[in-house]
DNA sequence: CGAAAATTTGACATGACTCAACTGGAGTGG
DNA sequence: CCACTCCAGTTGAGTCATGTCAAATTTTCG
């Protein structure tokens, strides 16, 4: 299976497994296809799986009072994605996942999740570095969106997700960056003047 | 050790530790007491040491180019506090963290913290789990700077930490809304009217 | 007690939003 | 292959949330 050689890799860039380990490994995962514009998860359902993406795009976004969309993350090839919250303490989702292009992607449930780290101890590890990762990332976000103006955060957004930046629909940037479509617009022409 | 005992009663949360478990946990653990405005880290050093605040008050937050500061954290009795950035990656950091109140906590450096993992793997559960809660929590906190505006954030702090809104100066509670403490007072007084 | 820091208050400035009209592809059906 | 619709993006005018600055007041603390 190529699908479960990226997750293989992704896991070596923190530890190393051997082939046995890697074949035990395998048999937590299920395989999964989504069509652009399906649902992963919507709010108010139980996050009962993560996802590893194999490729494609996902979003995880916070639908407010007033119907607006909020992007938490996005998740391309090589990205994990889910509601933290929900998959962790079987809590009612506030948040929806879907595809933004058509999607491959391997997923385990948190019971699997718990069992392999009885079973393959270092994966622990694993998980616990990729959750230090993604705190590190939400912290850096909230003291960008405390310390800069929507053109210096859009500006390292370009910077730091370049591929992204070519790939996604500006409605999608400007929600991930706490902004309106309308000012996102504002700002790349000012830019391009 | 007093002290001690509020680790593990922390620690017990989540697992259960026997008396040599306890016993061995201590010695990966190093007292320490701060004076009211002492730094524990600051923005360049490498934050060598993760803390567990036994009492008093800490906070860990970036000064931007503006010499404006944001706070990131509040810990307070029960809570660790630390540099992730830095902690996990020997990085210089670009977080202050310093001492509202005399505060006593209980330090580990990273080094420590990996080797303890190695004698006691159930305390690599313990540490994943309050770094999914602290990415949970991060996680909100943007999505709530997103959605909501200061006048909601505010009564939404007030509500999650009673304690703290009782303890802090508004300065520091503006700098951790994100607001300025001028709109922090104003928001206050149309509330009282 | 006195100095320094925190908070309040008001006038004004500005970054970002709203709304509405317009433009330009990207499907879709005939 | 054209006509039509439908989004995504653009542009401009007006508005609102929050910031800036400065002065007055209160609180803290040596």
């Amino acid at each position: 299976m190529e699908e479960f050689n990226l997750l293989i890799k992704n896991i070596e860039k923190h530890l190393s497994l051997n082939e046995t380990e890697k074949e035990e490994l395998r048999q937590f995962f299920t395989f999964k296809k989504l069509r652009k514009r399906q649902y992963f998860l919507q709010e108010g359902d139980i996050s009962h799986y993560s996802a590893f993406v194999i490729n494609g795009c996902m979003r995880s976004y916070y639908v407010d009072v007033n119907g607006f969309e909020h992007i938490l993350q996005f998740a391309i090839e090589d990205w994990w994605i889910t509601d933290m919250m929900s998959f962790t303490k079987k809590t009612e989702a506030k948040l929806n996942i879907d595809a933004l292009e058509d999607t491959e992607m391997l997923l385990i449930t948190r019971e699997q999740q718990l069992k392999l780290f009885e079973k393959i101890p270092k994966l622990e590890k694993y998980f616990r570095i990729i959750t230090e990762n993604g705190l590190i990332s939400y912290q850096n976000r909230l003291l960008e969106s405390m310390s800069l103006h929507a053109p210096e955060r859009y500006a390292n957004f370009i910077k730091r997700y370049p591929a992204l930046n070519k790939r996604l629909p500006q409605t999608q940037i400007a929600a991930y960056l706490g902004i309106t479509p309308v000012f996102l617009s504002k700002i790349r022409n000012i830019n391009n003047q």
